[in-house]
DNA sequence: GATGAATGAGTGTTCATTCAT
DNA sequence: TATGAATGAACACTCATTCAT
């Protein structure tokens, strides 16, 4: 039993090491050039195990989406449960979100994904369970519950300020990467911040 | 030369009607999954013709982003000319930017193009031409002299607009081909247009 | 009719510039590795006039090497004429024989040729006209005759000397193509006059 | 460790296999007209395999000559070594030298190294070390300390007759492969050892 | 679980050759 | 005769995946 644990552990450890090293890659390089092999030996193993531990780079590829998007939603949970008030919580995630700007291998990484399932149409179905994880990661489903409601709009239109949100936060971290002489770090957070309150505001 | 001209009408054709298979082809599946023989065949050529008018899949790539630069910049040069004042001027440029929410293809592109260099530094040099062009012809250079001047502001202030814009436009068009259902065409032209205006008053 | 020579001289000039670059290029690239474009372009034409003269890219080969060893074996029998004994005739052969090692192009264009023969010999009915032509100029026929009638043997062994002197020719050449540092020109013309007169002597 | 073991034994094996075929198929083709699939399938493997054994074609045949020449120095130094007096290895490296004539493969392999260096000079520096190897075991460095010393001669002097037999035992090999009705084996190597003898003497 | 040899399908690219002009 | 656009077969090389150990 002991000795069940340990090699549990140790599979697991392993499998959280190439998803790490995955996420590295895939950010780097993009879902189709990223080799299998470079994921494997970045922590240094080779090709072979990674196939003990997923079936296909597909395979590998959504279950880092899945991983990520559950530690991005334990910790908006974490952050909101600490929040005294809706004023409170609205600021946390607020500065939530501005964080976000800091981990650009997760944007890029959401980017890719997206691309990913636009050109993958027939596997919709199957990345249905991500998916639904991953936006949820991603919207802040919490700050449906910290607007003031809206009486006279469709549930629909609560989505509005999300993905406004969202394709500002990915955009801009995009434009970062590929050049970072354009808009500087504080601009950025900067300005984030004053669109953060403005569509909060108004959509 | 009745010959020649022939000869270089119908090249020219040839490669206008591959540029244009390019650009449907780039955007649907991107430029690594993107293969020669489907961009040939979709305008009834063989590979081998391809490579008579393009060096390489990089070179026709490059080529694609630089004529549809040109041409986008063409475009909002074209409409602010007809402009009598600036706010006309500064209207029109709104209307040009909420419309390109419809050019899926060229949005797509962008994003290829952006991550294609943020993945290729050693090529920066090589894309310097184009790279400025694009920036030009997406950063809508003429934004510039349509603000108020801002006196306290370095110059290099005045890219965060542009930037801003262009990112929320890039994001939102890759939101909804993602996922048309979250947010519709009109609530998103109405977004652009709200944020256009707030960005520009802003920033 | 005058048009018609006219004509006629155009398409040999042509012709004559094909081989002419031909000869370069195939022995700088080989066989293989020759493209028909590079020849065409090295006398200003495109692949399409190259195709006005020759049926492929062997043909081309055939013909240059019948052109060339015609051409060789002119030269010997022009100069076996104005040598009025044997003696001399001899020392003139062994002075053109010499003179060979400074055509490089000519040495490395038969080590071509023998090489594809080798690499063919489905062709070998087809190409044993060139054969037998080239066969007479490298050959040195007229050294048969000018040797001292050896009673006792075949004629068959009447081709050793000419054998012998053909492959030290070429083997001397390349080696100087490949490396010109470890023989020098006049060391290795010295060699081969010492090397002709032995094997004349004893073969 | 065991299956470490087994691992590099196999690995070795296949490669083994793989230079065997190369050789063939090399000698057979030239490097040009070689195909992976022909040496990969002469040994029962698909290209890929080849693929985890050598980079490139390039590779291969470098690795191969490098591998070959290894091999015929360890032959020559052995021959060496069990001749008693100067006058024993002499004879010892003569008979060496003409039964070379019976190594077709080796002999062709060898010219096309050559052309293969002639025509991509770029490659020298590259090829500096194969090149060095081969040419101690292609030109029986042995032989130097076999002369009687020449007290006028500048080192460079000693290679002429390296070179000639060389060239000689090259030309007489490709004569024989191309048209094997001219020249007998038992002449080719008669003649060789009366060359052999003469150049010694004479260089 | 991990290795790494081997597979095999896939794709970019080259180039001799054809053909309408 | 000469052009050059287009063809199409060929081939080197890559890489996700399998499998015996």
């Amino acid at each position: 039993m002991a000795a069940t644990n340990k090699h549990q552990a140790r599979t697991e450890a392993t499998r959280r090491k190439l998803l790490e090293a995955a996420q590295a890659i895939f950010a780097r390089d993009g879902f189709e050039a990223a080799r299998i092999e470079d994921i494997a030996a970045a922590v240094g193993y080779t090709r072979g195990a990674f196939y003990a531990h997923f079936r296909t780079k597909e395979d590998l590829f959504l279950a880092l989406l899945e991983d990520r998007a559950n530690q991005h939603m334990a910790e908006v949970h974490a952050l909101l449960e600490t929040g005294k008030s809706t004023k409170e919580r609205l600021a946390q995630l607020r500065g939530y979100y501005v964080s976000r700007l800091r981990n650009k291998q997760w944007t890029l990484l959401i980017l890719e994904w997206k691309l990913f399932a636009l050109r993958h149409p027939e596997l919709r179905a199957k990345l249905a369970g991500a998916h639904r994880r991953i936006r949820k990661s991603l919207h802040m489903e919490a700050l449906h519950d910290l607007l003031p409601p809206q009486p006279c709009t469709e549930p629909a239109q609560s989505e509005v300020p999300k993905v406004i949100l969202e394709a500002l936060l990915s955009g801009l971290v995009l434009e970062r990467a590929y050049d970072p002489t354009r808009i500087s770090n504080p601009q950025t957070a900067a300005a984030l911040e004053i669109l953060f309150d403005f569509v909060i505001e108004n959509f």
